[in-house]
DNA sequence: GATGAATGAGTCTTCATTCAT
DNA sequence: CATGAATGAAGACTCATTCAT
């Protein structure tokens, strides 16, 4: 059975690829409104789809989680080539990070998932590993060789402190973006210190 | 007719506040080591009392995850006042938070709690604004009657942030809280840029 | 042990029969607004005692209700005596069933008690048995004495049915006493019939 | 999500009918031997189905309370018919209001829920005005067009007393109902009085 | 005697997960 | 494959009753 991430989506039938589709984006909003520890049944009827459907697809609730993160952490990894393309170094980096916390800000969850230590999020853990760890460190490495002084650091440490700072818990983004920024730009300037 | 044996030591009903100390002290460690929503049937049982007597003390579940927070907030602040008279304004700062991060570092679910914005949480959050807050304003403005340079931060957020950055999750306090002290470290510098 | 209620006051303590009374109150007040359902604890608040109190002058839950029934149960009996003095047999019967229906109609739970098998209110139906049902049977005999012709019926039902009949449930007194005395007039009427 | 008591019987699966069906028989006993307030969980264990299954169809404890009462009142209201053509008015009156009366006499709590008060119970309620009221209507109003000399008597009152009257208890139902029956008559015969 | 803290069985209710249709 | 009905474990909370102080 593939995986429904699979690199050979055309082994899925099209009305199964569109369930898989209904229920990321399904995921994505409940999680970003609930938190991941909404109700699995909740994801289900926003998509339309029965329950049995959702497990077919994501036996475990820990496989819906990673599968709506990893889409998104994707589309942040493409960014930062553009970003880098479009400023300096130094601004790239700084831009990338923000951009990082907008993606990280809805995404209730995705800190403690990374954090807890269960089994079950490892792949998630590798997928973030693999993907925006290196991207942030391309970036520190290129704002390093343009001549900025930048504290040594551990990227990976690095963005999970990001995403801890946008625990903003359920309140209006409004006011938690504003807080999250704040923190994530006094953690960049510490950067330089 | 008693025999000898029938005088087995029963366990002694113990003492309401002593049974409020213990419910206090199993709570830290339960939320300690399965956060604030552990069942509140773990911390009556590490307690060694009945549920009805957590209960009885604590009829929300938020009065306990208060009261345990609001015992240790108060050790944090009275540290304060130790070491300021022991260490010049900057480093005072600089040691404090780090007391702070350290009292923050067990406490799963305080950022949470703190943020949540139920209503339950209120007093907790009153009991933050009231204590902590003014602790760090009075610090940042030693430091700076002392001359150095120190960025416009709200310290309701700074605290705010510094605890986001304990958000641990489960595993080793070793590796966590090294993690957590580097970045609330560059925190701090980023206070300085 | 003397019971509360038993024929020998002198022998409680003074503070204790006032403890007695206190919860007699407190509980009539509270079986009229809540039932005799209604949690212990709120008629020892009420009366301002604690549980053991409670438990100490009515062992059992039925205890209390029964104390209670009873001690009305002895004004409406009481007051049969002047409506026979006052009006003719027949008018007597009428107005002593309304003064019965008036008693019943906030005493919710005394027809449950009365019909629930429960032995622990066998007690009760008894003396309901011993002082009410009397009553009636005289006010009956009377009436057919004074040649009213008068259906064959146990004054034992008569009485259970009018109890019944002012089941009112929780609702303002006001409506379901007209109800009441309405539905009783019906069955009184049909006695005649 | 169709009521299962929906007018409209939409596709159910037949193994979620048949559940429903024996959620239905089981509450009809179990209410019968112990009241409306007996556990949920036995009701369950009756119908040999998880305490899930009877959540999904019957969320609130009321649903099921009315879905039970509602089935039998229709049984009540359809025997009406039957009696209205095999009866003369006045007899036709008599036989449908003991029909009634034996309806209600194994409905533990159905009094109680129509006089509750409690928003829960107006569909429940709503059911009775529209159903039972007017079938008591027509028979009296038949009766009258007969030449029977009949009270004026609101026939919603008059079937609440009579459902309080059957307020019989857990007891064997031979002696209660032996008791119901003659007092209903009682009211009968008051309403030719 | 009075008090009220402690107990824990009993209930309700939710929800992840399985599996028959 | 899709569906959603069924299951039951798990957790919250209440309250009658006991018993140490």
């Amino acid at each position: 059975m593939p995986s429904p991430e699979s690199a050979e989506p055309r082994r899925m039938r099209a009305d199964a690829r569109q369930n898989v589709d209904a229920l990321l984006d399904a995921a994505k909003d409940v999680f970003a409104e609930s938190g991941v520890d909404a109700p699995v049944r909740t994801v289900a009827e926003r998509a339309g789809v029965g329950v049995g459907t959702l497990y077919r697809h994501f036996p475990q609730r820990s496989d819906l989680i990673s599968a709506v993160f990893r889409r998104e952490m994707d589309a942040c990894v493409d960014a930062a080539v553009e970003i880098e393309a479009a400023y300096p170094p130094g601004e790239a980096l700084d831009r990338w990070v923000m951009r990082y916390t907008q993606f990280v800000a809805t995404k209730r969850g995705l800190s403690a998932a990374l954090h807890s230590g269960d089994s079950a999020y490892e792949p998630l853990a590798g997928y973030f590993s693999t993907r925006l760890v290196p991207t942030l460190s391309r970036l520190l490495e290129s704002a390093r060789d343009a001549g900025e002084q930048i504290a040594p650091v551990s990227p990976h440490e690095f963005l999970g402190a990001v995403a801890d700072l946008c625990h903003s818990g359920a309140r209006s983004s409004a006011e938690a973006s504003g807080r999250a920024e704040r923190m994530v730009g006094l953690l960049l300037a510490g950067l330089r210190a």
